[in-house]
DNA sequence: GCGACGCAATTTGAATACAAAATACAGTTA
DNA sequence: TAACTGTATTTTGTATTCAAATTGCGTCGC
């Protein structure tokens, strides 16, 4: 039996092939399931996603856009490689978005969006105390997806999306210390706090320190694998 | 007969077909010969290139991860109609780009680089004074061009020249008044000296400036149009 | 005459087939 | 034995084919 609830009724989603293999994949390259340098084998990853050769060309040619793997004609793809020299590539550029995220957000937020941020802070502190990795990852994810979101500018979210995708790879890998934890968790508190204010200046000052924060304990990672 | 000068001998270029069909499209849809709202036609287009649907298609996705064209499925491609709302959406992002370019050019331009741009500068302002439209916005583009090419970040110019592709196409539209061109000209003088001054945080505003001034010039021609 | 329904024609999405280029490998020669 | 050359195999790029969905048109019913 189907529940008398009042479904908003919204047109069916539709996702052509080509779409479900770019999150997959990308899914894959930013876990480090597809390791950095890996060639992408078109035949045997078209075998194991059950589809045939088409749509996966797209997806990938897509994923190049974005620049997380790179085609050489002829050759095939490869996922890029992680250097330190394209994180501090693309960090001042996520910098600035972020920035603007941060001021654009602290003007444009409802009270609602303001309140569904907390509530996810609240949420990740838990898990922070828990230390729950995975939970704490979703849940940092899913605040800063909402900031872009209470920004209130689809292609600002899309574009600093984009680019974080090339950030969160490297995160991945650079297991979170102790330390560098509590200070996120000191950084996320004080950007919450700053946002409730709707103090632009401050948060956007903050996002982007957070995010310098974050590149440089990926950058010590780099250095100590090296 | 070959000249026997000494070739830098870098290997030979080989382009596929959906890199081209991206290049040939976004051009003509900057330039209006497709114009905003168009359906895409695929079998009709693939006859004109005298390509299949399958490079034509990579490429018409392609584009529309960068936003100049919308695809619904199985209802086909168009190009993405030119909205104020959209406009105003790309500017700040594109903004936010435009000033972190001017930072790091003023820094990390080389002197020949920023001979270069005097020199694009001088032959535009030549273009100008000729009333040689074309050949003054293909000077313009260089410039913007060189200038991303000086800040030394690939990220960076890429995504900024992906989003000024979608400013680029209502520019191309709203045609050039008298004084908007003046007032440009000067805008450009100002940057240019701020440049081979090297003045990071002025460089920065200008550009910035420069940047809301083109958005106001194409706001009044879309409501004129209106 | 107006609107709903059903079928045909078109168009899109995905799979397969074919061509061209790259890689791997073996045979030959110095 | 080592290196080069020529051939076979694999992989990539593009074209073609097939299936599914949409659109357009004509007919039927009211």
């Amino acid at each position: 039996m189907n529940k008398p609830e009042a479904q908003p009724l919204r047109p069916i989603e539709r996702v052509p092939l080509r779409a479900s293999l770019v999150d997959a994949l990308r899914q894959m390259i930013v876990e480090g399931s597809l390791p950095a340098g890996e060639k992408i084998n078109e035949r045997a990853l078209c075998e194991v996603f059950g589809v045939s050769r088409t749509p996966f060309r797209e997806a990938v040619n897509l994923l190049a856009a974005e620049g997380l793997v790179t085609v050489t004609p002829h050759r095939g793809a490869a996922v890029t490689p992680i250097t330190l020299a394209e994180l501090e590539e693309v960090f001042p550029v996520l910098g600035a978005l972020e920035a603007l995220t941060g001021e654009l957000a602290a003007r444009a937020a409802t009270d609602a969006q303001i309140a569904q941020i907390e509530a996810l802070h609240a949420e990740m502190t838990s898990h922070y105390e828990a230390r729950d990795r995975a939970a704490y990852f979703r849940l940092n994810e899913a605040i800063h997806g909402a900031l872009y979101e209470a920004a209130g500018n689809p292609t600002l979210s899309r574009t600093a999306l984009s680019l974080g995708f090339r950030l969160r790879r490297a995160r991945y890998q650079a297991n979170l210390t102790e330390t560098r934890w509590a200070a996120a968790m000191a950084e996320h508190e004080a950007f919450t706090a700053a946002l409730r204010a709707r103090d632009a200046g401050l948060l956007a000052r903050l996002l982007r320190e957070h995010l310098e924060n974050k590149l440089a304990a990926v950058r010590l990672a780099l250095a100590e694998e090296a």
